[in-house]
DNA sequence: GCGAATGTTCAGAAATTTCTGAAGACAGGA
DNA sequence: TCCTGTCTTCAGAAATTTCTGAACATTCGC
């Protein structure tokens, strides 16, 4: 039971839904191989062979996920190859400012509060603007919680 | 100043980003045009003139939009139109668990979590877990603080 | 430096998404 | 019931995204 196929369903299957959420595909896809492989780090050419597309394909989402924060380049002395790996907080980063698409919405709603006099859009924007501010400055609280109540106790 | 074409602009420049963060075009300049608008509702029509798109191109957007719980139909009496609005609760809806595509991710993963056996895969499927329930279980608490922060004190 | 392995870029092909316009469905008033 | 205004659906056109493959760039070991 739970072998190869299921594996590789299971992956392929994140990665649909990842797509759905809004995710370029192939980098879907990738992110996908990382989250279950058996190995710590991979390379291009696992990926490429893993998902059974070109090099320019996996040069690009591979590209795109380092960018998002999720996996970060490991050069290996002594080795041509490029590793890469997921970060540790991969996800914790997500919801960071720096990586954040939610600060790029922020930027454009703030923007959009300057650009309208009173009114109802305003008062809609700022409201916007308010709540996902609220949410940026909480995101580190957030975060520290998961990990203590993680480690510390198990319940509640 | 704030003259209508920077209304405008301000309104396609957050619907492009809105895009750029896994929004579909249509959808994100309807809500963009709920945003920006004076008016308390708007029709299909209102919709249809605003954006310079047809009757369907509007009829598929704002389904989209109003599954997301962004906005909801009202039904007039004594009016064939049918006028849509923000919700209220527009942005923390957006995060809790019905509308949620966190929590389509969340199932998706918890499959691969049951699909993989024992290792490094299992564990990081576990850790992506942990830490979107978390999220979705936060979330409404969160919410509730953003509300009071912004009636009560306004400082802290 | 040179050669070989690996990574990146980019033009064009293929696939997908998006939008339209017309036909049909539905609801309200006469 | 019929007519009219409004909304939805859907096939196909248009636009966009995505992938490839080959040429180019880079880096490491020698």
């Amino acid at each position: 039971m739970t072998g190869e196929t299921d594996r590789r369903e299971a992956a392929e299957h994140l990665a649909l839904t990842l797509v759905g959420a809004g995710m370029q595909r192939m980098g879907a896809r990738a992110l996908a191989a990382f989250l279950f492989s058996e190995k710590e780090t991979l390379t291009a050419g696992d990926l490429a062979q893993e998902l059974g597309v070109s090099a320019g394909s996996v040069s690009g989402a591979v590209r795109m996920v380092a960018q998002m924060g999720l996996i970060e380049r490991i050069h290996v002395a002594g080795s041509r190859r490029e590793h890469f790996r997921m970060r540790d907080n991969a996800w914790t980063t997500l919801y960071s400012r720096q990586h954040s698409v939610v600060d790029e919405v922020l930027r454009a709603v703030e923007n959009g509060v300057g650009a309208v006099g009173p009114g109802r859009a305003h008062d809609r924007l700022e409201y916007m603007r308010d709540f996902y501010t609220f949410l940026l400055n909480e995101a580190p609280m957030l975060v520290e919680r998961f990990e203590r109540q993680r480690r510390g106790e198990p319940r509640s």
